[in-house]
RNA sequence: GCACCUGUAGCUCAGCUGGAUAGAGCGCUGCCCUCCGAAGGCAGAGGCCAGAGGUUCGAAUCCUCUCAGGUGCGCCA
């Protein structure tokens, strides 16, 4: 149930009667026209621009066909009223019974209430962590988790068939790297004395795996060159890493459908073949970079290099996918990766990306624009910095001092669902504060806890009610006469809960999982209006002693809020709770 | 130098992809507990939407330029 969708319908009708009547030329696009809640609720329930939008085809005045509109919407018994305003608006009141039946479809939907149909099932695949295996995940790490896991939720909600992905970045010189640093804990495991100088990990966190593979192959490897042990070790340390990004992510509560090694595209012809099919397209091809402007680094050369020509799909200059070694950059394989996603079939591609990674985006949208002949949409995500504070202090971070935060130390310290919560309170654009203590905080300066407020107060009027011995199954709520639901705080609160399904065709759209939660705010605040309302209105309490029938009516809204926060939060990935502590 | 992101109330941020008199929290002022959880609510003050042009019925939103902050810029991934 879509009643903006619905009452839109409407509108489309009154102007197909107008057509056919003659008061309105028969060919007129109406895709721009919409049907929206007013930002100014004295301006009514619905608003359409209906009018205006039509004015210029029609060479008629907005007014005019406004006039006309709201004669013709009137005769529907869902419309009270319909009034021009402004410059062509038709502002229209809908009868109380809409609104009660609105309740009732969400009590009868349950959590499903407001799943929509919009993504036509469209094979989609996001993208999202994609950290190096060298390590624990870090802050920057959890919100592009939280941020890609909720997008793809929110996608599923929305009728998409969502692929949750993780690029592993196995075949780089950086798992060399880790290889060499887990071989130092190796030896230290082995009772000798090492050095982790520049260029290795000497974080804490491969001691075990230095001591794990002592245990697996004993002394094989000690006193041995690099040849001997390199690939091993590499491929033990991988695993290892990817086993403890695992539990971190578990930890958060993100569960990846797909774990896609870059390693798996060396050595296989696979980024040959990506390649080759830039190349069939002329897109590739030998040349010299400019030197970027600007600073110019200081063993600048001029080096002939493969390019990709990148230019032809928007981006500023060619990109190199050989090294001029003749290796690979790291970009090639990233190609073949994307063109992989293709060739998988999935109808739009998302990438998470932090800030730090913006200069990427041009180039992987030129590939996959290339790769897909335009057909396959990539939109790339950044997710900003996140500032850690403690105590209002700043919290400063040092790789060097080993005093990075990691997602761990922040899940452990706050739990998964206040992380995730604070995590989507601002745009994915925008750079974060996170403060260890304000999270925490218990009071409406605090999002996640104003909305599991909201919920623990649905859940604690029900568990009122059930002990007076009424009846409070979901049964029995969809049943209820509401129709001495009628004061306006009331109304207010099923209007706010018709816009949920629009909601979240909206978010899913912009891929902005952010407006979910402001969402959750804005019912939760209508709730704690309407509760307090009680104070001075006694006959606004959910709870009307004695009176079995009126309570269900009053509650079957509050249960209707909570149906619509779970939901919500259940997109987020945050468990709502039924009583605060 | 170039690209991308950001600039909205004193502070922290929303603003439904172009709609009406730009919203919320904090802070400030004044109210509301004999009453379902006041861990809340109601009301008030507070704005040249960084600045200047443009597009049109209509701009915080789209385009151009300027200013300020952030991120990045061949042989790192």
């Amino acid at each position: 149930m879509q009643l903006f969708t619905d009452i839109r319908g409407l509108v489309l009708s009154a102007i197909a009667d107008l057509q056919s009547a003659g008061d309105l030329p028969a060919e007129l696009k109406t895709d721009a026209i919409t049907v929206e809640p007013p930002r100014d609720a004295a301006h009514g329930d619905m608003a359409t621009n209906a009018a205006m939008v039509l004015a210029k085809p029609a060479q008629m005045k907005p007014r005019d066909i406004a006039e006309k509109l709201a004669v013709a919407l009137s005769n529907d018994a869902r419309i009270t009223s319909a009034e021009v305003a402004g410059p062509g608006f038709l502002n229209l009141r809908l009868a109380d019974h809409i609104w009660h039946d609105l309740i009732h479809a969400v009590l009868s939907s349950g959590s499903d209430f407001g799943r929509s149909d919009m993504g036509l099932g469209q094979k989609t695949n996001v993208e999202y962590v994609s950290a190096n295996p060298t390590g624990p995940l870090h802050v920057g790490h959890t919100r592009g988790a939280v941020f890609g896991d909720a997008l793809a939720s929110l996608l599923s909600f929305a009728g998409f068939d969502v692929t949750r992905e993780y690029y592993i970045n196995d075949g780089g010189a950086q798992v060399d790297v880790l290889a060499r640093s887990v071989y130092l804990r190796y030896l230290e495991a082995h009772g000798q004395a090492v050095a982790f100088e520049d260029g290795t990990y000497p974080g804490d966190y491969l001691v075990p795996v230095g001591q794990a593979l002592k245990d697996k192959v004993g002394d094989a490897f000690v006193g041995k060159g690099e040849q001997f042990w390199l690939a091993e070790v590499r491929e033990f340390a991988t695993e290892a890493m990817m086993d403890l990004i695992r539990s971190d992510l578990a930890a958060l509560g993100v569960e990846m459908d797909v774990f896609y090694s870059e390693k798996s595209l060396y050595g296989t012809g696979r980024i040959e073949e990506a390649l080759s099919a830039l190349e069939e397209k002329g897109l590739i091809y030998e040349g010299i970079l400019e030197p970027p402007k600007g600073k110019l680094p200081e063993d600048w050369e001029p080096r002939e290099q493969t390019l990709f020509k990148a230019t032809e799909h928007g981006d500023d200059v060619d990109r190199p996918v050989k090294k001029s070694d003749g290796n690979w950059t790291y970009f090639a394989p990233d190609i073949a990766y994307h063109y992989d996603k293709v060739s998988r079939g999935f109808d739009a591609l998302i990438d998470v990306f932090g800030a730090d990674h913006g200069g990427y985006v041009k180039r992987m949208k030129a590939a996959v624009s290339a790769l897909a002949d335009g057909q396959v949409p990539l939109d790339i995500k950044l997710t900003q910095l996140v500032k850690l504070y403690k105590d209002g202090e700043p919290f400063k971070m040092s790789k060097r001092a080993g005093t990075f935060v990691t997602l761990r130390d922040v899940v452990d310290q706050v739990g998964p669902d206040v992380t995730r919560f604070v995590m989507l309170t601002r745009k994915n654009d925008a750079p974060l504060d996170f403060d260890f203590d304000k999270v925490l905080e218990q009071s409406k300066e605090n999002p996640v806890f104003y909305v599991q407020y909201a919920h623990a107060r649905v859940s604690s009027v029900l568990r009122k009610a059930d002990e007076a011995g009424i009846d409070v199954s979901d049964a029995a709520l969809s049943a209820a006469d509401l129709s001495i639901n009628t004061h306006d705080a009331e109304l207010a609160l099923a209007k706010k809960l018709a816009e949920w399904p629009r909601l979240v065709e909206i978010a899913a759209r912009a891929h902005e999982p952010h407006r979910v939660a402001f969402y959750l705010y804005d019912l939760a605040s209508e709730l704690h209006a309407l509760w307090n309302r009680g104070n001075d209105t006694p006959e606004l309490r959910f709870l009307q002693d004695g009176d079995s029938a009126t309570t269900q009516a009053k509650i079957a809204q509050a249960r209707a809020v909570g149906v619509v926060i779970s939901a919500g939060l259940g997109i987020l990935g945050v468990t709502p709770v039924n009583e605060m502590r």
